[in-house]
DNA sequence: GTATTTGCAAAGTGTTTGCAGAATA
DNA sequence: TATTCTGCAAACACTTTGCAAATAC
């Protein structure tokens, strides 16, 4: 049974203040210049924790560095995220589901798990290209 | 102007035997094992090489670590991957990419670019548990 | 002959872990 | 009080880089 912390209240409160995916080093800055001196350590720990939770969404930013996200809603999500600020949306995938599915049945596949990652520039953004 | 030289053939024809997207590592020990001593520099070097001339495709295993695998055809493509044997099958994704445009326009993002991944258990797998 | 590539070893990243003290239930 | 959590520093795993010698063109 995880116990409810100091820590943990903050880095989750923090999470849900963003609506972007955010590297764990970044988030450990952005509490450390909130004032909390919280460790890289419990950071991590704490992450890892709220994935198997499935209270956050993970993605990897093609770099070998993990982003972690706070899940909007109880389900599994996909995102369309901004390349250029960061913005990440979650959005409609049934479609992607059902052809999952159809994948899968016609290769003969179990188990499937699929992950989708959509990345593009918003449009506040692209306005700001002058 | 790339050249042409020992090491980099061999890596190239190593991985256009594999089905399967592999580590940098895992192929280093495989060119080793073959009796070719190629350096983890120029493995990585390599990978890099052929990545940026869409030869080779990339994806992250989720833990920090990159895999590689030959690109099949001249071609964007995705995959339908095996957790227990690596068995990486490129599938078509035409409806995947009409959504993504879709999604595109209603979000009004500009500069598209998309990743999907379908991973499960092939049937042969499957089958050897009993 | 010139520019590119290689191997080596060292340095860099991002992440994980062992442990003793602090905090929660 | 019994267990879980935290911070620290050290350990890790994977990848990148500087440089001099080797190689391709």
């Amino acid at each position: 049974v995880p116990r409810r912390t100091g820590p943990r209240e903050r880095i989750v409160t923090e999470l849900q203040q963003l609506d972007t995916f955010i590297a764990a080093q970044a988030l450990y800055t952005r509490l450390a210049l909130a004032g909390d001196r919280i460790s890289m350590s419990t950071v991590y720990r704490t992450l890892h924790l709220l994935v198997g939770l499935g209270r956050v969404d993970v993605m990897s930013d093609g770099h070998g560095q993990r982003l972690y996200r706070h899940r909007p809603g109880l389900t599994h999500f996909h995102y369309l995220t901004c390349r250029r600020c960061g913005l990440a949306r979650a959005v409609e995938a049934s479609v992607v589901e059902d052809w999952a599915e159809q994948v899968r049945a016609a290769h003969g596949f179990a188990h499937l798990d699929h992950k989708v990652e959509l990345s593009g520039v918003c449009g506040p953004c692209a306005d700001e290209t002058h």
